[in-house]
DNA sequence: AGCACGCCGACT
DNA sequence: GTCGGCGTGCTC
């Protein structure tokens, strides 16, 4: 075996403490394989950690201590090392951090939980009972399978006594066996999908990736309802058939229940869950499975790219386009590019699918980094919606209604023909704004700088930044006037209203994220409103996220031009990617839907670019501004938030920094700032935000290291760099 | 991250 | 006098 340390020799030892190197420590009785998960003693505690590599021999020896013990898991993969080490060196993000994404299961420590299980001995009953006689024959009915005392006990409808009589008597016996089992096996040959000979190819040509065991990114694209998830699917099976594992990741766990039922249809069985909504058990169970190669496939969060996989031929990144990717889970990264990175490393395939790609997988597959997939034919005969603006400069609505007399017509006739007619309006609450018309101050958050939003089916204002909540007031905060607090602009629970008196008749459902406690409620409700529970359905991003709706004919959407203000430079490509979504949700099998977009700015080019579908010729555009502002993917990014609770002191620190920028000139980078960061404001802590542009192909991240380690940071300070921001001013 | 050490204000 | 605030520094 390469890199083994016998007992005693020195080691160096990464641990999830924020200390910015490794210790060394001695090797524990017995030696340690390189990569070994070990308990090393620091300080006063015992901490888990990974044998990184020899010590480095620069500590006082009389000082060092030995690694406790190995624990009972695989070593570290070679390659699981490096790509934490790279994407560490990526996002900037110190390598504890990036252990801590690895080791994200309780009790890794702890030995091999075990628990009692219960099966037929050999010793006949002294006395026979109907209800001893009960417990033998579920026994018997189950074959040698192990169950707990308790679900024994249940599934015979006797009492644990009963159980424990029998063993006494040696009739039934008690073992001990692990309590972190292996997941069902998945066989890929369980239920193949009659695919059209469009899908076979790309099926094929993936498989044939997966095959090849060799590294490889494909741009799945596939409009709504052109079955992509059955084609990725495929590869998922190849993978399977390698003997491999395979990863599928999707942005919300909302999706998770939808997916996993395709999958067991699909293979036969259920795959392993990895998001934050698992238990804890389900979750060390899950991580041990995926290490010893008992978890054949994974769906879940971005999180679960860091599991300790040995075999993974595969990484489906479903929705690639979605921002939920690209989040701060202590280290901010990208779990789409970072999926590319591991696969790089492993030798597996990638296959990123989407109806509406991110400029930049667009751009890597334009430039022949990425083999691009069309999926172009719709499931069945169903075709793309009709689309079609409303121009609302023409429609003379009052300033309190948001549904345009066109509109309204189609959602009547839509109802009256008993099919479903979905408005959607990127906006949770009832109304985004409370507002005084006595003093005109607006209800702000007292820790941010954010308005708050009024809920009123939780009869609630809440910050959608913070989270925090409270009563509607009945006098104006600031100016203490009673009863003039009003509602301004639209939430989805005031189009709701709206809706209630425009269509009577209509039976309204909400589907808003803020509206279900649990995602096995919204599950249900999303199931009932599938099946023709409602009319009418009233919704926020949440729609656009891959549920079927299959009796949905007309979706309108209330303002187009909501996501178009701001100077957000992704702003256009979001809106187009929201729109086409939202809209591919009409008509999917073999009625042809219609989609009708209300818009003040009919001539916008986002807004045309989404009505005539020219997908291509959108992100051309998109992309030759992009190329000419050198930005992303044509440029990089990074954006720095400074934040601290005294204002001055953050904008004190951010001026220094962008004086002191001669390590990213050196690059060629350019720096801007400091201004307020978007949110300038969250949980009492201000924000000041730098953002460094540098060109594309510089060594952008060890220039950004030693800039930012001219300072060190004093009190509650904080520095965040952000590697290829989503968002930016 | 914890945990100790240490240096100043408000108490028994 | 000492109890305890949390700023600073260390952990192999």
């Amino acid at each position: 075996m390469d890199g083994y340390f016998e007992s005693g020799a020195l080691i160096a030892v990464l641990t999830t403490q924020p200390l910015d190197r490794t210790l060394d420590y001695r090797a524990p009785e017995g030696g340690c394989a390189l990569g070994a998960f070990v308990e090393v003693p620091l300080g006063p505690r015992k901490v888990v950690g990974v044998v990184w590599g020899a010590g480095r021999g620069d500590f006082d020896l009389s000082k060092i201590r030995a690694a406790s013990h190995v624990l009972d898991v695989p070593p570290m993969r070679a390659e699981m090392r490096q790509f934490l080490e790279k994407a560490g060196a990526y996002t900037l993000t110190p390598m504890p951090q990036m252990l801590r994404l690895a080791t994200r299961a309780p009790g890794l420590g702890d030995g091999p939980s075990m628990r009692k299980v219960y099966r037929l001995g050999d010793s006949a009953p002294d006395r026979m009972t109907d209800a001893r006689m009960r417990v033998l024959d579920t026994l018997r009915e189950l074959g040698g399978a192990a169950l707990t005392l308790k679900e024994l006990a249940e599934a015979a409808g006797v009492t644990t006594s009963v159980v424990k009589g029998l063993v006494k008597h040696g009739v039934v016996v008690e073992e001990n066996s692990p309590r972190d089992t292996a997941y069902p096996r998945l066989d890929p040959g369980y239920a193949p999908k009659d695919l059209t000979p469009e899908q076979q190819a790309a099926a094929g040509q993936m498989c044939d990736g997966v095959r090849s065991q060799t590294y490889g990114t494909t741009l799945l694209r596939g409009i709504t309802g052109s079955g992509k998830t059955e084609v990725y699917l495929e590869a998922v099976s190849e993978a399977l058939r390698q003997g491999g594992q395979a990863l599928v990741l999707i942005p919300e766990i909302a999706l998770t229940a939808e997916f996993l039922n395709r999958v067991e249809d699909r293979f036969g069985a259920r795959p392993t869950e990895w998001h934050s909504g698992v238990t804890m058990t389900e979750r060390r169970r899950a991580w041990k499975m995926v290490a010893a190669g008992n978890a054949q496939l994974v769906v879940g969060a971005r999180s679960a790219l860091f599991l300790p996989y040995q075999n993974l031929r595969c990484i489906v990144v479903d929705e690639e386009h979605d921002g939920s990717y690209k989040q701060d889970d202590g280290a901010i990264y990208n779990a789409r590019d970072m999926s590319v990175l591991r696969a790089s490393l492993c030798g597996a395939q990638v296959i990123l699918a989407s109806a509406t790609p991110s400029l930049e997988s667009w751009a890597n597959a334009e430039a022949g980094k990425y083999t691009r997939i069309d999926l172009t034919s719709r499931y069945g005969d169903a075709v793309l919606p009709d689309m079609r603006t409303i121009d609302m400069r023409g429609e003379g609505l009052p300033a309190t209604k948001w549904i345009s007399p066109t509109l309204a017509a189609s959602v009547r006739a839509t109802v009256g023909r008993g099919e479903q007619a979905l408005l959607f309006l990127n906006r949770r609450g009832y109304a985004p704004v409370t507002l005084c018309r006595a003093c005109g101050a607006m209800v702000a958050c007292d820790h941010c700088d954010a308005h708050m939003v009024e809920h009123r089916f939780l009869k609630r204002l809440i910050c959608h930044q913070c989270g925090e909540s409270k009563p509607v007031p009945d006098t104006c905060p600031s100016c203490e006037a009673e009863g003039k607090l009003a509602p301004v602009g639209p939430g989805v629970e005031r189009l709701a209203e709206e809706a209630a008196e425009a269509f009577p008749v209509a039976r309204i459902a909400v589907l808003s994220s803020d509206m279900y406690g649990t995602a096995r409620e919204l599950k249900s409700e999303i199931e009932g409103i599938a099946e023709g529970k409602a009319d009418l359905i009233i919704g926020t991003q949440l729609v656009a996220k891959g549920h079927n709706f299959p009796l949905l004919t007309l979706v309108g959407v209330i303002d187009a031009d909501l996501g178009l203000q701001g100077s957000d430079l992704r702003a256009a490509e979001k809106t187009f990617q929201l729109m086409r979504q939202v809209a591919g949700r009409a008509g999917r099998k073999e009625k042809r839907g219609t989609a009708l977009v209300q818009t003040y700015q009919p001539e916008h080019p986002v807004i045309r670019a989404i009505l005539s579908g020219d997908e291509d010729g959108f992100w051309r555009a998109e992309a030759d501004e992009r190329r000419i502002a050198e930005m992303p993917p044509f440029g990089r990014l990074a954006g720095i938030v400074l934040s601290g609770g005294d204002l001055a002191q953050v904008f004190d620190l951010g001026n220094y920094l962008a004086r002191n920028d001669g390590a990213l000139r050196q690059i060629g980078a350019q720096i801007f700032g400091p201004a307020p960061a978007p949110i300038a404001r969250v949980r009492g802590r201000h924000r000041v935000r730098l953002l460094v542009k540098a060109p594309k192909g510089v060594h952008l991240q060890p220039a950004l290291a030693d800039w930012a380690k001219q300072v060190t940071l004093k009190g509650d300070l904080r520095m965040s760099i952000d590697i290829d921001p989503q968002s930016f001013y």
